[in-house]
DNA sequence: CCCCTGATTATCT
DNA sequence: GATAATCAGGGGC
């Protein structure tokens, strides 16, 4: 049984250390797999670079809180607030093993009423996917682990975690912040995105 | 396998 | 009006 783990220190600290727990909300629980690090008004990619407004307020909120919000139109993404409050970091929830609640994930990810047929290991792979099979809403947004969120230590074989640039931002690109354990299929495949910023806009 | 594109809406300019 | 911490599906190799 691991010690639980300490939510108060920054973000890259604390990401590698959740790769292993597991996230439960009800009958579904995920294992997590891939998360990424975003170090809030440090970070040009952070959605709270700016300041608490909009959205991006719940990251300057307290550490255990839950900050989702909507990508692209459709998908809701989970982040876990781990900073000191009002520093802002926070670990994006990038990917997942289903452990428990499969068949629910499945109808999750389902189109017109019937469920996925996608193999357990592609279910929570992507933090949109892992956003559809825990059932989030805008309104989970400020949620506090521990309630209806919980995390539980997972099984813990020592396994290697990798370190590499997150995926898809368009700003502080190469920043190693991506963690993932090896071997594991749920981790979803790295793209740079197309909008990649050169290295010296980095430099704030 | 890889690359390209459309979908869809809160937030920002 | 443009953008985005994405995904699924289509076409090409």
């Amino acid at each position: 049984m691991r010690s639980p783990i300490d939510l108060t220190h920054r973000a890259d600290e604390v990401a590698p250390l959740l790769l292993g727990w597991v996230l439960r909300r009800g009958e579904v629980a995920l294992r997590l797999t891939e998360v990424e690090a975003y170090l809030g008004l440090d970070d040009p990619a952070s959605h709270a670079y700016r300041g608490p407004r909009g959205r991006a307020a719940t990251m300057f909120r307290a550490p255990g809180c839950l900050y989702v919000y909507l990508s692209y139109g459709v998908h809701r993404m989970a982040n876990i607030v781990c900073s000191p409050a009002g520093s802002a970091s926070a670990v994006l929830l990038r990917a997942g093993e289903v452990v428990a609640g499969v068949e629910i994930a499945r109808h999750r990810r389902g189109r017109d009423e019937e469920p996925a047929n996608h193999p357990v290991a592609r279910l929570a792979s992507g933090p949109g996917n892992l956003g559809a099979v825990l059932g989030l809403d805008l309104a989970d947004d400020g949620a506090r682990l521990g309630v209806e969120f919980s995390l539980e230590p997972g099984d813990s074989p020592s396994r290697t975690v990798m370190v590499g640039p997150r995926t898809g931002i368009s700003h502080a690109v190469d920043w190693p912040l991506r963690f993932w354990l090896a071997d594991e299929p749920s981790v979803s495949p790295y793209r740079r995105s197309p909008r990649a910023s050169r290295p010296a806009e980095d430099r704030l």
